[in-house]
RNA sequence: GGCAGCGUAGCUCAGUGGUAGAGCAGAGGACUCAUAAGCCUUUGGUCGUGGGUUCAAAUCCCUCCGCUGCCA
C-alpha cells in the first residue's frame, strides 16, 4: 500500500488572468508534486478553486457593467482551460460559489461559534452614503495624518509607509466616487485566534522538516502575539452568515477560502460515489497534506488556517506547507497595474507548455526570488532543453531506427564503461525520486538533465555513427545502453516535462501512458518496435526576445 | 519605522569554516549520428563596502551601501 498524499493548492482569485509568478510559485510545483506521487503508484488528491468571492470582484463587475459572478464564471473557464493546456492536473477545480462550499462553510462556523472560538462584537466602519455601502480600509483614501500625503489609503500610506486605519485619514473619501464616509457602528464576528497561541507554537517546533524560510517567518509571526480578526464583511458577495440577522453580511473572503480545500476534498468524494471517501484524506495518520502557496500566503497556512482546524478539532494538520518565493519579470517586480507581467493564456496561445514547465523548474525561486527574462526562456530552451535533453533523444532514436529497422537492438555484454552508465542511470532515478519526495524540485531537475548531458559524453566515446561500420553488436550495445538511459530520463522527468515524456514513450514503443508505467528503470526489450521519431521540442528564435519584451508594461485589455 | 532575506565570473544561479563552482556566453580544437545540435580544452571572480573573531571566512559577528519582502 503506498502513501496517501492529499495536495491543496491557493485558490486564484477570479478578477483577473493567471500570470507566470503564480505558476511558479504555485501550481507548477503542486503538479510535479502530484505527478510524482501518482506516477510511485501513491494515492494523490491534488484540489483547488477559483475564488469568486470579495470586494475587488464587485468593484471590478461595477465597473464593467456586469454581474459578480459574470467575472467569476469567465475567469473559472480560463482558468480550466489554462490548466489543461499547461497540463496542471487537479483532480478537482471547483469554485467558492458551490452550494456545497456553503455548506461546508457554514458547518465550519457553526461549530467554532458553539465551541467558542468565534464570537461578536461591535466595530466602526466606514459606511460612503452615496454608493451605499461599507468600504473596506483600501478603498477610502484620504490624507496621511503622518507625512500629509493627499493619496494615503486606509490600511496604509504609500508616501511613508505607515500603516494605520481609515479613521485616522484627514479629510476621508470614498476611492470611487470621492464622498465623505460615515462612520457607522456594525456587528462583526471575530475568529479567536489569540486563543491557539501556545498550540500553534507547540505545533511548529515539531515541524522541523518544513523550509527554513517557512518556519523563521511563521514563528516571528506567531511569537509577535496573534490577535483576533474579524470574519465577516459588511457585503452581499459573498457565502452567507447562517444566522438570523445577519443578512447583509458575509464571510470575510480569507476564513472562507481556505475552508474550500476541505470542501473541494468533500466535493470531489461525492462525485466519485463514496461521500464518505472525504475522511481518508482528512482523518487519522494515513494521508499527509501538502499545501502549495506563495509567499504572501504563508501566515493562512501556517498559522490561521491550522487554528481553524486546531479549533474544528478532528482534520488533519498542514504536513508540509512548501511555500515558494517570487519570481521577477525582467528584473523587476511583477505588476498587474502596471502590466509588468506575463500572462499565462497569453503565454499558452504563442507557445508549448514544457519549455515553460521546464524554465521555471530549472529556476524555481525555492530559497530566493529569481528572475524570469525573454532571453533566458530562449536560451534555456534552445541551448538546454532541446541542444541537451532533446538532440540526446533525437541523434540517438533516428540513427537507431534507420540502422536496425525500427526496433530496439540486441545489446553483446556491457564493458564496464556502459555498466556504468546504466547504473547512473538507475541512480539519477533514485536521486530525482528523494528530491522530489523533499520538495526540491530544482536540484532534481539538474539531476535529470545531468544524466542526459552524461549520456552524450558516452555517445561521444563510443561513437556507434563510426564503429557500426566494422563491429555493428558494438554500436548495438552502446545504442541499447542510450535507449535505456533515455528511457529512465522518460520517467524521470515525467513529472516536469508530461507532455514531451508521453510522446518519447510512444516512440520508444510503449503502449498506455508514462504514468501507468511507473517509477522504476523500465528498459524497452529488444526487438521492440520503434515508433518514427520526431523531435520533442523546437528551438525558438531569437527574435521573439525583443518581441516579447516590447509588450511588457504596455496596458492592455480583454485578457 | 520595526523585523527578515538577499548582494558570488559578462548572464542566470549553486555553494554555511578548510586551496573559489555549474550552465550559458567568449576563445581554440577534434568529430559528424543529430534540431550547425553534441564532445574536448580554455579565458574570466581580491565572493557589495569597511572592520572583527579564528590556525583558517563567500561561509560566523558588527558598520555602511544597494535591492526585496513582511508587519500593512
Amino acid at each position: 500500500m503506498g502513501e496517501r498524499i492529499f495536495i491543496g493548492v491557493a485558490w486564484p482569485y477570479a478578477d483577473g488572468p493567471l500570470h507566470l509568478g503564480h505558476i511558479a510559485g504555485a501550481y507548477l510545483p503542486s503538479d510535479i508534486f502530484a505527478r510524482y506521487h501518482r506516477i510511485k503508484g501513491n494515492e494523490v488528491l491534488m484540489v483547488s478553486g477559483s475564488d469568486q468571492h470579495g470586494t475587488p470582484i464587485t468593484i471590478k463587475a461595477e465597473q464593467e457593467g456586469k454581474k459578480p459572478e459574470e467575472i467569476a464564471n469567465h475567469y473559472h473557464q480560463q482558468f480550466l482551460d489554462s490548466w489543461q493546456k499547461l497540463g496542471i492536473s487537479f483532480d478537482l477545480f471547483t469554485r467558492t460559489g458551490t452550494a456545497n462550499h456553503a455548506e461546508v462553510s457554514h458547518d465550519f462556523f457553526l461549530t467554532l461559534l458553539n465551541r467558542g472560538y468565534i464570537y461578536k462584537a461591535t466595530v466602526s466602519q466606514p459606511f460612503c452614503p452615496h454608493c451605499r455601502r461599507f468600504l473596506s480600509d483600501r478603498y477610502v483614501e484620504g490624507t496621511c495624518p503622518y507625512c500629509h500625503f493627499s493619496g494615503a489609503r486606509g490600511d496604509q500610506c504609500d508616501e511613508c509607509g505607515k500603516p494605520m486605519t481609515p479613521a485616522e485619514l484627514i479629510d476621508p473619501r470614498c476611492k470611487l466616487c470621492a464622498t465623505t464616509p460615515q462612520f457607522k457602528d456594525s456587528e462583526h464576528f471575530f475568529f479567536r485566534l489569540s486563543a491557539f497561541q501556545d498550540r500553534l507554537l507547540a505545533w511548529m517546533k515539531g515541524q522541523t522538516h518544513w523550509r527554513q524560510n517557512v518556519l523563521n517567518f511563521t514563528m516571528r509571526y506567531v511569537e509577535e502575539g496573534l490577535k483576533d480578526r474579524a470574519i465577516t464583511r459588511d457585503i452581499d458577495w459573498g457565502v452567507p452568515v447562517p444566522l438570523d440577522g445577519f443578512e447583509g453580511k458575509r464571510l470575510y473572503v480569507w476564513f472562507e477560502a481556505v475552508i474550500g480545500y476541505l470542501s473541494a476534498t468533500k466535493e470531489w468524494a461525492k462525485s466519485s460515489g463514496d461521500e464518505a471517501k472525504w475522511r481518508s484524506f482528512w482523518q487519522g495518520n494515513e494521508a499527509k497534506s501538502y499545501y502549495f502557496i506563495g509567499k504572501d500566503n504563508i501566515i493562512f497556512h501556517t498559522t490561521i488556517w491550522p487554528a481553524m482546524l486546531m479549533g474544528y478539532d478532528g482534520l488533519n494538520l498542514p504536513y508540509d506547507v512548501p511555500a515558494n518565493e517570487f519570481l521577477t519579470i525582467e528584473g523587476s517586480k511583477l505588476s498587474t497595474s502596471r502590466n509588468w507581467a506575463v500572462w499565462l493564456p497569453d503565454y499558452l496561445s504563442r507557445y508549448e507548455p514544457d519549455p515553460l514547465r521546464y524554465l521555471l523548474s530549472i529556476s524555481m525561486p525555492e530559497t530566493g526570488d529569481t528572475n524570469f527574462s525573454w532571453r533566458e526562456f530562449v536560451r534555456r530552451n534552445n541551448d538546454e532543453l532541446v541542444a541537451t535533453y532533446g538532440n540526446l533523444v533525437h541523434r540517438v532514436l533516428t540513427f537507431v531506427y534507420r540502422n536496425f529497422d525500427g526496433s530496439v537492438p540486441t545489446p553483446g555484454e556491457f564493458d564496464s564503461r556502459s555498466q556504468a552508465v546504466i547504473d547512473m542511470a538507475k541512480d539519477t532515478l533514485n536521486t530525482v525520486d528523494r528530491l522530489l519526495s523533499q520538495c526540491h524540485f530544482r536540484e532534481a531537475m539538474r539531476s535529470a538533465m545531468s544524466l542526459a548531458q552524461d549520456t552524450n559524453r558516452y555517445l561521444e566515446e563510443k561513437s556507434p555513427w563510426k564503429v557500426i561500420k566494422e563491429d555493428k553488436q558494438a554500436a548495438a550495445t552502446a545504442l541499447y545502453v542510450a535507449i535505456s538511459v533515455i528511457s529512465c530520463l522518460r520517467t524521470a522527468l515525467y513529472p516536469f516535462l508530461p507532455f514531451s515524456s508521453q510522446k518519447l514513450h510512444r516512440f520508444l514503443g510503449f503502449e498506455g501512458s508514462v504514468e501507468d508505467d511507473g517509477w522504476q528503470p523500465h528498459f524497452p526489450s529488444p526487438g521492440q518496435k520503434l515508433l518514427p521519431p520526431e523531435p520533442l521540442f523546437s528551438k525558438l528564435d531569437e527574435g521573439l526576445i525583443e518581441e516579447e519584451v516590447s509588450r511588457l508594461g504596455h496596458v492592455t485589455h480583454n485578457l
